[in-house]
DNA sequence: ATAGGGTTAG
């Protein structure tokens, strides 16, 4: 569409091809066809003496700030006679995409002495506002503000819109709200405003209740905006939340790619990856074309549910849109491929990208470490350093407990000083757990029990949990207690804890503390993570309960499971009733056992696909020695390889053998 | 010719 006539009063027919070509270059990779319509411009028009100057500046420095060339926009500015407020907030504009809000800000003080012409509107202030709530300015966030107010521009909505913003996210979202409410008349973006204010500040309840109050209201309707400012309060949602949340998704008429973004992501967020996929199917079915930012959220649940062709679908629309350009796909690629088991497939995508960052590298070591291949994650590392890739603390994180996963003590162990030795990176809370886990599964408990008494960080829940559990492993108990002990009064979230608890206590006959262990769940309301198996077959993700009966071939999947458990009975298996980690009625452990989701996972893949075929499993939690036993001895009478994802790693298991090499 | 809320990895 050709610009309105009347701002290019004298544009001879060249000049408008030229600035459709301006208006065209959007991206770094324009930036040459940019200069050339720039230089013909120049030559055509004469500028700046040209009538139609002005508007064509605006232009230029609006596609030069597309194109990232933020000097070459700024030297349009400045070249230009006629300046006015416009070509500032059009830069401005170009500032703060980039999140150069410095740079904003200093442009933004710099206007007011440019003269009349020059001085901030209502275009100027939100930009100004969204620099200072980027970059934490109250002090200034209110001066700016208050100036809104003295021009009359505060009932401007754009403006409030800014200066709510601005206010929660400095630390202040009482007076956001304060605003809110006083507000004369709200749009559909006042409510977001305020819900994603609200997320900011880690108000995750207020924001909640602020867009449930939306929602009964009616009007103004829910959009593409409201669903991604719920979005950062749903982190461990409710599932209430989540469901209110997607009957509103249902309700939007017109869903961009946007909306749908946001609802996977929420579903990916909240550990429901079944659902991530199938929306994401769903999506597909109604002929919506995904984006980099579509892909990228579902990757990650396609590797959680082991959903191994969607995944390689995934990766030909990659290549077949050419998104591969975008590290962001590729790095998602390694770790979907890596927690489906195909290492191979892995090191392909890490092997064919063009530029690769730390987070390239860390996802391809922590792709070897969490198959249980420590020699191959330090190579890889080392190979990292002598490109000249600086790690960061994420990198330290992957190698330490790829170490930990091989048992590779002492190069562990080495990393870990050379953190601040060598890179000057203070060690977290994750990477002293990584030590406690190396230390403690090579048998050093009580070098681990020590290395936790010196850490200068307050141990947490999963500090303690890698040491109990290394106790647990190597029959400590001395150092047993004092673990569980100190990880019962942390009252830990995560469950499997209470479960390790339990079991820990009831070995050593301390019934009174396995009663206070399931009064601390009580109390604190934590209900156990009911262990889930997840296998795709075909276009679909199946999921399996502990003793489901619910799946339509259920008869048939514990006739399948009968007679495995028989032949390998034959060959050795005998159910390892105390290493069990779920807790149940002692009489019925047996019976139980057998019917762990993995074992029903495992049973369905067999039925229903060809002799060797892989059988693919995720599990959301450890699995337990017993499963873990009984897979080794099914790869071996089935002939097939199976390959489950726990929640720690990955056991490669062939023949009998499996890659954690019975640790983990 | 310009402005508000908002989605993507280790």
């Amino acid at each position: 569409m050709d610009p309105p006539r009347s701002l290019f009063p004298a544009l001879p027919p060249a000049g408008h091809a030229l600035l459709r070509l301006v208006d065209s270059c959007r991206a770094p990779t324009h930036l040459r066809a940019l200069r050339a319509a720039h230089a013909r411009l120049l030559f055509l028009l004469r500028l700046p003496s040209h009538p139609a100057s002005a508007a064509v500046r605006v232009k230029l420095i609006q596609a030069y700030a597309a194109c990232a060339a933020l000097p070459a926009a700024r030297a349009v500015l400045d070249s230009s006679p006629d300046r006015s407020t416009i070509f500032f907030n059009v830069l401005l504009r170009g500032l703060t995409a980039a999140s150069l809000h410095r740079d904003a800000l200093l442009l933004f003080a710099s206007m007011q002495a440019q003269g009349p012409a020059c001085f901030p509107d209502h275009y100027t202030y939100p930009l100004a506002l969204k620099s200072c709530a980027a970059t934490n300015g109250l002090i200034l966030g209110l001066q700016i503000h208050s100036s809104t107010a003295r021009l009359g521009l505060d009932g401007n909505l754009f403006v409030a819109h800014s200066a709510i913003s601005m206010y929660a996210r400095c630390g202040r979202p009482d007076d956001a709200y304060q605003m809110f409410e006083e507000m004369q008349y709200r749009d559909v973006v006042s409510w977001n405003a305020m819900i994603s204010g609200f997320a900011h500040a880690g108000l995750f309840g207020r924001a909640m209740a602020v867009y449930r109050e939306l929602v009964a209201l009616q009007c103004p309707r829910p959009d593409a905006g409201t669903m991604a400012s719920i979005l950062p309060s749903m982190e461990n949602a409710r599932i209430e939340d989540i469901t209110f949340v997607r009957e509103v998704f249902d309700d939007i008429q017109f869903k961009g790619l946007i909306t749908w973004n946001a609802m996977l992501a929420i579903y990916a967020n909240n550990e429901m990856h079944v659902e991530a996929v199938e929306l994401f199917m769903r999506m597909q079915k109604d002929g919506i074309e995904p984006d980099a930012v579509t892909l990228a959220t579902v990757l990650p649940s396609c590797g959680e549910v082991s959903a191994l062709s969607l995944g390689k679908r995934i990766h030909e629309t990659i290549k077949s849109k050419r998104m591969c350009s975008s590290m962001l796909l590729e790095n998602a690629l390694m770790d979907m491929y890596a927690s489906c088991g195909c290492l191979k497939e892995a090191r392909e995508v890490f092997d064919s990208m063009g530029v690769r960052d730390v987070v390239s590298w860390t996802s391809i070591i922590s792709a070897y470490g969490r198959h249980g291949l420590g020699r191959e994650a330090i190579d890889l590392f080392e190979k990292m350093l002598g490109q000249g890739q600086e790690p960061d603390s994420i990198a330290f994180v992957a190698i330490i407990a790829a170490c930990s996963h091989a048992g590779l003590l002492d190069v562990g162990k080495r990393y870990f000083y050379s953190m601040t030795s060598g890179y000057h990176i203070p060690p977290t809370v994750e990477h002293y757990t990584c030590m406690v886990d190396l230390l403690g599964r090579a048998g050093c408990i009580s070098e681990a029990y020590d290395f936790i008494m010196m850490m200068p960080i307050k141990p947490n829940e999963r500090v303690w949990g890698a040491l109990l559990g290394a106790c647990r492993i190597h029959s400590n108990m001395d150092i047993g207690f004092l673990a569980a002990d100190n990880l019962l009064r942390l009252a830990p979230k995560q469950t499997g804890y209470y479960v390790l608890l339990s079991n820990i206590y009831a070995r050593a006959g301390r019934w009174a503390d396995v009663s206070t262990v399931r009064s601390v769940m009580e109390s604190k309301g934590i209900k156990k993570l009911p262990g889930v198996s997840n296998a795709e077959l075909g276009d679909r993700v199946h999921t399996f309960h502990i003793g489901d009966t619910s799946h339509p071939q259920s008869k048939m999947i514990y006739e399948k499971l009968g007679e495995l458990l028989q032949r390998i009975r034959e060959i050795g298996y005998n159910p390892e009733v105390e290493a069990t980690l779920h807790d149940v009625e002692e009489e019925d452990r047996e019976g139980h056992l057998s019917v762990h989701s993995e074992k029903l996972a495992i049973a369905f893949v067999l039925i229903n696909t060809k002799p060797g075929t892989p059988i693919r499993i995720t599990l959301n939690l450890r699995t337990c020695g017993d499963c873990h036993h009984a897979a080794k001895l099914i790869s071996t009478v089935t002939n097939r390889e199976i390959i489950l994802k726990d929640v720690n790693r990955i056991h490669y298991i062939v023949q009998g053998v499996c890659s954690c090499g019975d640790y983990w």
